[in-house]
DNA sequence: CCTATTTATATCGTATACAATATAATTGAT
DNA sequence: ATCAATTATATTGTATACGATATAAATAGG
């Protein structure tokens, strides 16, 4: 292994998993747009189909992303009606997001989503279910 | 199955994808600004230390990038002498981009940082082979 | 030879990411 | 109770991404 290069594209996970992470959410451009969302506004709207409502801390926390992505993105959600921002009675600092109505309606059209996505990649059920584990592994202790 | 749920953040690829790929590329920070680099400039470096000289274009391929991201990088990085930007005497469409001996030599000091990156990943060999196996064949069949 | 098409970059506009800093509200220790 | 730390957002500045469009050079037909 003399001539092994450590410094090859191929040889760091870094890269792989940067162009894959891309490629993969440019599957989703088509649909969304048809939506009228972006990536992000995608995952934040999964965020709170879900939870129904949540802080944006916690928001912050469950999507791995910061306020100064949030923010800007969230009022520009609340301002196409997809949620509300509410400034917590308890506690002044905290503001919690929720779906409107519009955002909810939503939801029933992105339903279809996920498998028209997922019927475009090369993976079986076998090597999805073991990318799953490694990546939540990478991510468990990397975060 | 169901109340399963396919919009939920943990049943779709894309997530743990974006999430796992930000979060490595974020441990390689502070030791990319140790040389000065971003990690786009630095991915952009390993492709040329291998190849030596190649055309935006090939960087482009080779990069998974498009040129409204590289035109502006590679200007800054020929800007800081790190590189040299030549229209091709042949075509004067194409430029031809290289490492300058200022980037050459950062080489040397970029050779530790896969290591000391690689060893803050909770991966073992088999994980990471298993990994690298299942992103390529992503990236394969989508690209 | 000449023009329509293709090709390689460059530019523009929009949308993230995220570190660093600012600000206002809350908590904690004395 | 009071002021210093802490906390939750917001803001600022820098650096990508990338679709869409522009432009100049090269090529393909007729």
């Amino acid at each position: 292994m003399s001539n092994f290069d450590p410094l090859k594209l191929e040889h760091q996970l870094c890269f792989p998993l940067y162009v894959a992470s891309r490629e993969v959410i440019r599957l989703y451009h088509p649909h969304l747009s048809a939506l009228d969302l972006t990536y992000t506004q995608y995952i934040a709207m999964m965020a709170l189909w879900e939870a129904g409502s949540m802080s944006i801390k916690e928001l912050c926390e469950r999507l791995y992303l910061d306020t100064g992505t949030l923010t800007p993105l969230l009022k520009g959600m609340e301002k196409k009606g997809l949620i509300t921002r509410k400034r917590s009675e308890t506690d002044e600092r905290s503001v919690t997001v929720a779906p409107t109505e519009a955002g909810l309606a939503l939801r029933e059209q992105a339903l279809a989503i996920p498998e028209k996505v997922g019927s475009c990649l090369p993976l079986g059920q076998e090597d999805t279910a073991k990318l799953y584990s490694l990546l939540y592994k990478l991510i468990g202790e990397t975060a």
